[in-house]
DNA sequence: TCGATGGCTTGACAGTGTCTAGTTGACACA
DNA sequence: TGTGTCAACTAGACACTGTCAAGCCATCGA
């Protein structure tokens, strides 16, 4: 009898073994063997589903980008204003990143994965043509001016940044003996800035 | 006769081959008895002097954050206003991501390096305190009322976002046939964004 | 001249990804 | 009922990996 076969659909089992794995470990921690053992099958069986660790790998982060712009949708459905939205956007990305370690660590590191494979590319530019659309939103209704790509940009690198420097600010926190404010409320404090300013004086 | 010995220093050899290494291969790419290999060297060599790979990967992202601080010190050298201080970091961290590939990858990649190495805490801490620093100047000179330690964080997150999304935003480019802005500009124009807000009008 | 030591080499080990060949079971069709 | 086909694996082999133990050897202090 297998050990581990979590649902009848390998492949399935293959993807979460492996998001599991690269939770536990990190990307460079992965094994397709031991990913193989955990699903409770033959070392080879992987590559009969996925071709090779590139593959199986790069499955993964597809279903990453999926789930992330399927939480974009839900985050800022009912919000009309675009800053609340991109508040709520921001917020979904770094909780997607926290609640999925495995899969977003995977999503960073590109030569883990096939960046020609079609399924990537048409989900991935889907999560990030939501953050274009919120950015436009911003400049119709606040200022015409705005350089739609440039902020557009800056928006995607500072909570891809923030969500791949929270663990180690986490840790950092453990070590000194603070605590660290909710993502939540970080992300917050962010879009205030981000829409005001540094040298704007924060209203009362 | 050895191959490859760059300087008589096996160390400093070893060091050089894994940033050569992990710049063409990535992080994941990287293999001990292959650095070796290119320092003509026998595949024990490095852990005489690092003990692991570990180690030496950890002596590697050491040495990443000591040209990060030096470069940022190098930047800001005559600059008084804390914006183009801070403008000429965001660009210096930028170029040293950019001109250091291997090193700026392997200090990205958490679990490759020991976080406790007290060598590695220091020089890491070091360019980090230069940052916090440069925003406390503008909260001085622009907005008292600026929180320091959410606009650092978002600052870092920013740069580090951008330097690592870099490469992928290259490939898009080439990909889409468009032209990518030199980073220097993009930089420039999230240091405007920074400071004024996305709301606030852009002046002319 | 001797012993010790630092800096390396050599060889072995278990673990790895990928390739090839073979097994097993479900199904369509005669 | 028998036959062929095909998907979904398994099993074994290969070259590669990191790490460990043992040994070699030039240099150095006494």
């Amino acid at each position: 009898m297998p050990t581990a076969t979590r649902t009848d659909d390998l492949p399935d089992t293959l993807r979460a073994a492996t998001a599991e794995l690269v939770a536990e470990r990190g990307p460079t921690g992965f094994s397709l063997r031991e990913v193989a053992r955990r699903a409770g099958v033959s070392h080879a069986a992987p590559a009969h589903h996925f071709g090779d660790a590139r593959g199986l790998l790069t499955s993964v982060a597809a279903e990453g980008f999926t789930t992330l712009a399927a939480n974009f949708d839900i985050a800022v459905e009912g919000l009309d204003d675009p800053v609340d939205r991109m508040n709520a956007m921001g917020k979904a990305y770094v909780r997607t990143a926290v609640e999925n370690p495995g899969h977003f660590a995977v999503m960073c590191v590109d030569e883990l994965i096939d960046q020609d494979d079609p399924t990537l590319a048409e989900v991935s530019s889907a999560a990030y043509g939501r953050l274009l659309g919120v950015i436009g939103g911003i400049r119709d209704t606040y200022n015409p001016d705005l350089d739609v790509d440039a902020a557009a940009t800056m928006t995607f690198s500072l909570v891809h940044g923030f969500s791949t420097l929270l663990p180690s600010l986490d840790d950092l926190a453990d070590k000194t003996d603070t605590t660290l404010a909710p993502f939540e409320d970080m992300v917050e404090k962010f879009t205030v800035l981000m829409m005001n300013g540094y040298a704007a004086r924060s209203e009362r």
